[in-house]
DNA sequence: TTGTAAGCGTTATCAC
DNA sequence: GTGATAACGCTTACAA
């Protein structure tokens, strides 16, 4: 029962309530407005007016473990770490998730995984309470966070390329975003195709989702990927440089090339120019994601846009209510996309 | 001492202890590898076994509030919300910072403000414990954290834009960046500059820095900054082009074109080139901040590149530094730039 | 309206 | 080598 004055140390509820002459109890009502309990105007003034002079501050650490919250959502980002960054997606889905998530008095913590079995430790931070909710994104299926223990009851909102079964999830349909801009390239007649995917597309299940889908499209519309007009990227504009520079050696020209990100797009682009063959006159080329600053090249690059800041919006608002409601559903969002057809694509 | 039995609950260290038949300190012990505890091999295995088969996750407040530490390090980013994210800077610094903190088992969580008030909220969060370490920047002085009561003992590490006598702080040249891109100008021969500051050149103490800097610049060479030819924008492309419109019906135009930012520079090159006017043979452009952007925009653009993702790292290391020597000297550091030349200039 | 006391789940200090 | 036991600082039934 000994009250601690610690001598350099931290001032503590005690010591505020010793100050004012009330109990840890009531320091502790006032301090968070409690409702319900009814303090006189003249105590709560007196325990304010304490605080303030003792320049008192709660420990957050203790208030979690008593409370069990402690008001932090985690963004987790699974992706080889040198594209992590790579990309606008990551800012702009931190964008609107931050913002909203601070409205409520939220706070935003950034996690990278690159290891599948990185998913330990996601779960280990949702388990051991080090934050309320988890937002995980590059994950390809579900099934990482159920051998872990994960399950929808859990405070886990995924991002994902496709509706997830059981967790809660936002799937952003990047399939159906990318057929949005290679069929706008079928549409302008386009039958001899080039492409420009992203590294991993033979392994990673999302990759090989979109590259293949591609080709189905292009079948199914009688068009064809050129033999030697395959050539990946790591989303970086000098990766999509260098692709095009050896696509352009294959032994038939396409007459369009799908960089599958804008940034490889770019480089696409840039790697013609710098081989004297104009874009879109001699050939053209479609982007993917609608980066804010395809519209500003030369030529100004098709693509379709993926609002990643609403995205991030989404992820907030739907992860906070799950945390007010425990009980409540598995939510499922999809996202959509816009059509942007520029120069590039003729 | 009645050791509790959730029902549903979490699993405890008690538990694991029971069912280990150690104490919790052995427990605490083992899991933590304390070093210095000799634990039989044999102890040591079976609380590993129990801890496995219960599924143990320890509780992250209780440790935190037993430690006294969270290994969480905040990037908290001052700035009018809007454009927080509108450049390049913050995810290029979460990059850096990100990967360093990782590895040293740090989490890092990002906390924006607006309003100078909320350097308070600042303040609560490394002295509630929240944090361990808190990196700010976007302030434009040390003032604010003194006022909050924080000192140069605190762990925190400002990022600034001219070195800080009392807090520790690493700071990018800015004004020295923006010289060299100045002076190549004028270098080239130009005297008549227009320039598109952002938006609070007149009264935020780092924007103003740089104009005045700009103009004092400007007049030692005996070049001018001509009338009209003052166009603020608010970072973005689409500002720089307004912007650009309006310098373009300036009395005179100028020769050269300052964009106080990259994307800003941008849109004024647009703007020239949509009213028939090129880029660089009628006037040149300008930027700031080295976007890796600028290097692929017809015509690329001639800039200073602040090496923001170096900045990131170093911060991280610095405040990594400053937890695992709290009596340790204030540090400062001073970061650099590059000149890039690029067509844009001539 | 205010106070007492029981947690919350660790870690850390000492005895044994 | 291992185990009681006391912090850590707060919240919150429940009692008064």
């Amino acid at each position: 029962m000994r009250v601690k004055s610690s001598g350099t140390g931290k001032v503590t509820s005690s010591e505020v309530a010793r100050a004012a002459g009330v109990s840890r109890t009531t320091v502790s009502f006032v301090l968070n407005d409690k409702p319900g309990s009814n303090i006189s105007a003249e105590t709560r003034a007196r325990v304010l007016e304490a605080a303030r002079q003792l320049d008192y501050v709660p420990d957050a650490n203790a208030r979690n473990l008593a409370t069990g919250k402690t008001r932090t959502i985690a963004l987790a980002v699974h992706k080889p770490s040198p594209h992590a960054f790579a990309d606008t997606y990551l800012s702009s889905v931190l964008s609107g998730l931050v913002r909203k998530a601070k409205e409520a008095g939220f706070r935003i913590v950034l996690e990278l995984t690159e290891e599948d079995s990185e998913v330990s430790t996601l779960a280990a931070l949702v388990r051991s309470g080090a934050v309320d909710g988890l937002i995980a994104t590059g994950w390809q299926g579900e099934e990482p966070f159920e051998e872990v223990g994960l399950s929808a009851n859990d405070p886990v909102l995924l991002l994902s390329e496709w509706p997830f079964e059981r967790f809660s999830n936002i799937s952003v349909d990047l399939v159906g975003a990318q057929r949005k801009i290679v069929n706008a390239a079928l549409a302008a007649g386009h039958r001899q195709f080039g492409c420009i995917p992203y590294v991993p597309f033979k392994e990673s299940v999302s990759e090989k989702r979109r590259f293949e889908d591609f080709k189905n499209q292009l079948a199914s519309a009688g068009a064809e990927l050129l033999p030697g007009c395959v050539e990946a990227g790591d989303l970086t504009v000098e990766s999509g440089r260098l692709a095009m520079r050896r696509i352009l050696e294959a032994p038939v020209r396409p007459s369009v090339v799908f960089g599958m990100n804008d940034t490889m797009a770019i480089g696409a682009i840039k790697a013609a120019q710098g081989a004297g063959i104009s874009v879109p006159e001699d050939i053209s080329v479609i982007g993917f994601e609608g980066q804010a600053i395809t519209e500003y090249l030369d030529p100004p690059i098709s693509t379709v846009k993926i609002p990643w800041i609403d995205l991030g919006e989404k992820a907030a608002e739907i992860m906070l209510h799950k945390l007010r409601n425990p009980e409540a559903e598995q939510s499922r969002l999809s996202i959509g996309s816009e059509l942007q057809l520029r120069r590039s694509l003729i």
